[in-house]
DNA sequence: CTTGACCTTAGAGTATAGTCCAAGGTTTAT
DNA sequence: ATAAACCTTGGACTATACTCTAAGGTCAAG
């Protein structure tokens, strides 16, 4: 299989197939007449579970440790499987948590306002801006 | 006041005043002799300004916006100040929704692992994945 | 034998919000 | 007079995950 038959199964484009083998997450073999990549279909599982990390919210770097384990389970246990998955969801968690404070002032601004054609002269949202909340 | 003070003042540094010249968020009047930038307690004010607006969640392109309403109240209704709210207000929803959907997945598949020294043969992180959840 | 579809590479561009650096000019204090 | 602390500019770098372009080589069909 070439790059672009790879890329069709697995619903990506040819420049995240290379894009990822830059980043060691895939490599390939070359036809040696013209250095073309080519694939067989344990790399389209790959790709798949690439694909099934990154709906996961795994980064790249993440997905490279993770694939490492999978073609390698013999050698890992599932203590370096959860950390890795544990470290991921500390990290959503407090994105989440920042992302729920700014919603929390976002909401009460919006709220606050009345939004119509009037001067924004006394607009509650812009003195609460002022005022620092 | 020079930019170093302006900085100082609002515990910024003055690369980030520079920045935020150069997105159109400030501007600053000049010393005719030496070139070097100067500034008004005015100047605190609105650097206060953006910072509260970044403490919203608002971004620096929202926040040229804000500054212009801000700046020129009587030419700008409630209506211009809640629409910009909303639409970011929009925005942090869309992000915090599927922020919880990563969310979700990462915390079971936490939960379904024992996490121990035993091999990954069998690790049902893994399995989760590779079945896409 | 040529056209179109495919492949190669290196490198630049996207978005966000700065941060850091180099090379030089200015000001302030000793 | 000179050193420290300040200011100027332009441009490169950080992180993340691609996406696009240019310039060229290869391959299959008609």
């Amino acid at each position: 299989m070439r790059i672009g038959e790879l890329a069709e199964n697995c619903s990506v484009t040819t420049d995240t197939i290379r894009f990822y083998e830059k980043k060691g997450l895939i490599k390939s073999l070359r036809n040696p007449d013209n250095g073309y990549r080519t694939y067989s279909s344990s790399d389209i599982k790959k790709m798949m579970f690439i694909k099934h990390c990154k709906q996961a919210g795994f980064s790249l770097e993440d997905i490279r440790d993770l694939l490492l384990i999978w073609e390698n389970k013999m050698d890992a246990s599932c203590e370096d499987v959860k950390t890795l998955a544990e470290e991921r969801l500390h990290k959503v968690e407090v994105m989440l948590s920042s992302l729920q404070t700014v919603h929390g002032i976002l909401h009460t601004l919006v709220q606050s306002c009345c939004g119509g054609k009037e001067s924004a002269e006394h607009c509650s949202i812009l003195s609460a801006i002022e005022k620092g909340e």
